[in-house]
DNA sequence: CTAAATTTGCGTTTTGATTACAAAAAATCT
DNA sequence: AGATTTTTTGTAATCAAAACGCAAATTTAG
């Protein structure tokens, strides 16, 4: 996966645009998931809200970025860093979001064990998000 | 745990309003998680909104109910079977959701299996919920 | 029954998200 | 490059969910 912006939005076959562009460059240079209203601030209200809605929309069905659920119900986003394609997520690694400092962070390299589930379960997909202290508020 | 809406009640000190009794009722009887507006439905719109956010809220508090999150970052709420206080939840059950019916259910008896996280990362909470099809729709 | 405390309902406000549509920008084609 | 087509963006308007303040109603205690 290419790790600047111009270069994803090509292997994504998206046009490129200024906003595209600079939300990207946001995941890019950081490293806990952003919410809308983070990416706002980042951008130094530079682009409309709307906008912002649709880009999000667009990475996400593309499979650029993924969705991480917040334990008061509200939605981040983090770069997809792999096996992502159009339409089908794939992400089996642990979110971890600190208590102190409010920010989440995908453990891409820790995944998520195997769960049982009484008979007749289907798994199809599995959401795990810890809650605790990161690092650098301990 | 009483399993009645009185009982619940004066077990957690909390007065016995008519609002609070008909929304435990719906809890003990349905047994899938209910969001807010299927509350609402349920109570057939005897009660306020607000009235039921605010008692929503504070059965949260007490430690009655605890919340579900949705894939789609919307909240569902349970009741808490067992060892939930004032303040301190504790939930290491799985939450399933089938997204054929949308319904979501606590898997009480199947634990969260142990998760490894990285050095300095401290867990204090785990959610987990599983996507897929449940028995019903099997 | 009365008084104090809590809870409820209503109106208002705030916030987040979506839509329609015209203007602007990007890619394509000569 | 310049013109055309397609996509993307900004604006305004709409819609829904959630929060707040306050007065009225209800519950509990004396």
């Amino acid at each position: 996966m290419d790790s600047n912006a111009l270069g994803i939005l090509r292997q994504y076959d998206l046009r490129h645009t200024d906003t595209r562009e600079n939300i990207l460059n946001g995941f890019l240079q950081k490293t806990a998931a952003l919410s809308h209203s983070d990416i706002e601030i980042y951008l130094n209200d530079g682009f409309d809200r709307v906008t912002i809605y649709r880009t999000l929309k667009t990475f996400l069905d593309k499979g650029i970025i993924h969705k991480i659920l917040d334990d008061n119900g509200s939605v981040k986003y983090a770069l997809c860093k792999d096996q992502c394609a159009s339409g089908h997520h794939h992400h089996d690694h642990v979110h971890f979001k600190c208590s102190e400092c409010n920010e989440t962070f995908c453990l891409e390299k820790f995944l998520i064990p195997e769960i049982i589930l009484p008979e007749g379960y289907q798994r199809k997909d599995i959401n795990v998000l810890v809650q605790g202290i990161c690092p650098k508020c301990n």
